[in-house]
DNA sequence: GATGAATGAGCGTTCATTCAT
DNA sequence: AATGAATGAACGCTCATTCAT
């Protein structure tokens, strides 16, 4: 977590140094990423790193939080503003989201993205809380809603398993059919991401409708 | 790949540096894993370690490639010992065969491939190479012959990229209905596996089968 | 070119520094100089040789682009106060400078310098300049006027070939009489170098002079 | 000094390995060359190769010494040759017979030489024995004949000081003249090199005869 | 709060030399 | 005499972190 000195400083001073960051873990990886490069291209001085980080996790932890709370953020509010009942409308709103937060975000966030987390990660408490709060809130009181109409089986374990999947689904089926492994372009044909997205639910649908 | 000298060595003392390696890299992934540590473990000098392996990276990618294929092979002794067609239940075969093979390996190996792989293992042609002969000719042939015999609904890529994910969809299920993230926990009650590997497998019948 | 962080220090620690590294480079020449040799006896993190300079290669090269500029810095000295025209009486007052200089410098420098020059030397940018703007712009002038004056034959190559090895023969002069191989010896006798000087300098008159 | 095995060793296997050192050598320097290349390029075994010599820098010293001994040899037998008694028609076989002798050798030996000599080579004992007894007994005896017979003045130290440098100010003249550096250049056009040095010997006579 | 020079443990790698076979 | 695997000291260099100003 960033010390209190990060979120006292101008927000334009702030903004800085996370796009240069970013910028930075796109390039290189978290492992591959330099401090030097950090402070020098966010012209800061490498003490004043240390008034607001605690390290370099810490930095790379509050990048990877704030993009997650975005994307939940988008997600939730394009929920809210189609205001449907329906579990499989819902998870396809959900993966448009998905695919306008990417776009909204830029390519160095995507590669960021792109890049494996590092170990730390998995480790980490602030990360677990983060998956917790993240995919099981969102899919979770849908599926119960949905078990609770009657429009899938009754098997939450089941629906949430398979839900939480789509997504790396969609993607190895858009890789699988261009038979490449450019994670932009999976995100950049807009209309063959959405039919993937639908085929993808209607498969899931078969699954977990209701008998 | 090893230098001719790492073959030449005693199959003891070959096993003990694999091993060795494979418990640093479970402990602390590829780049938390020290040569220093390794080399100590494993009794032999810093400079014996240069004789056997051009760098790190190529004793990691020894021993990614050596357990993948050691897996591949156990999946196709298993689906040899059945000689069934119809793809569910290879699906099936495939996914009890990844079973045994995770126990016959222990825990270390385990935490090692559950480690996020490092950067240059997708940069590496002999990864490549690896990825293609591995999950796609596993399951290519199976799914043309299903559809050829319309078992399944026409769509290849669809198919696919369900059926490589059964796995993960069935890890998944597991880690949310044990509330764990200890990743051995999942491989080590073998009937819930089973049972999970079966709901699954029903799940994505749903979803496949010709209509 | 050392970092500004060298420039920035204290005289006094720049200095040692500098008096160190010459010390090894003269005993040991380049390839034969340690690192840890330099940044122990001058008391200095291993890591602040780092923010001082890029590598042993730059701080040889700063040293001898130092010692050079003031070498040429004396000759020029010299020649100024002097006021001559004649190209003979040019080249004591050259000879005489560069004595005076390598006296100034104390014998580590000379041991250095006599080292044969490692082979990246050659290969700098910043050396081929260096050379460039050193003998051949000391004595391509002189030698022009002397020409021009009538006061040496017409053969420009021919003097600068016999003037730019004026020195080296010297030296071997007073080697040969002297059956003596410590380099500093035969600067420490001034009178028999400034007689040696004359000597080869009326050689070598004898050889230019205009017909 | 290699050891009495490498002299036992069958003409073909010992010419072998001093090619293939001439070569690394030639293309790395002293200070690049590296055993293992030899090694692997002469099929030797690397313990074969203490067997033979001390150290690299025994064979270095032992290719020296050999190219030395043909060089002298060459020299000498021009000089029988043509049997004159005159110093500088002796001086200008001389440099004829270096000139031939650098073309005998082949490109790899000039590398060789071309390369600044180690530190470690002025230091050596051999070395100094070898100096003594080429260069100094070469010319000696043709300046002390010189003198004698009254061609020219009585100076030995000076002569030999000046004919000893009479090779380095003839590449250095050709250098100059071509603005080149490169070694090969000057001996390969031959016409030049001995224009050049008809032009130095005589420059030489000028300041050498007796009055 | 800001600075950036100072730090040194630690890194992966090299390679001449040894020595058991 | 020949071999080549084993060795480990030594190398130059990195870079996150500290700390005096």
């Amino acid at each position: 977590m960033p010390k209190p000195t990060f979120f006292n400083l101008k927000e334009e001073k702030r903004e800085k140094i996370e796009i240069v960051a970013i910028k930075e873990f796109a390039e290189r990886g978290f492992h591959g990423a330099r401090l030097n490069n950090i402070v020098q291209e966010a012209v800061i001085a490498k003490g004043s790193f240390y008034q607001y980080f605690c390290d370099l996790e810490d930095l790379y932890t509050h990048l990877i939080i704030k993009l997650n709370r975005r994307k939940m953020d988008a997600i939730y509010e394009e929920l809210k503003r189609h205001k449907t009942t329906d579990i499989f409308t819902q998870l396809a709103l959900i993966l448009k989201a998905v695919l306008q937060f990417i776009h909204s975000c830029g390519e160095d966030v995507l590669k960021m993205l792109n890049h494996p987390f590092p170990a730390f990660f998995y480790a980490s408490e602030e990360i677990r809380e983060l998956r917790e709060k993240s995919e099981k809130t969102l899919f979770e009181p849908l599926i119960k809603e949905a078990i609770a109409k009657g429009d899938i089986i009754d098997d939450e374990d089941l629906a949430y398993s398979v839900l939480s999947h789509s997504g790396a689904i969609i993607r190895e089926y858009l890789f699988h059919k261009a038979h490449s492994r450019d994670y932009f372009d999976i995100f950049s044909d807009e209309k063959a991401y959405n039919d993937a997205a639908e085929l993808i639910n209607n498969f899931i649908k078969q699954g977990l409708k209701a008998k």
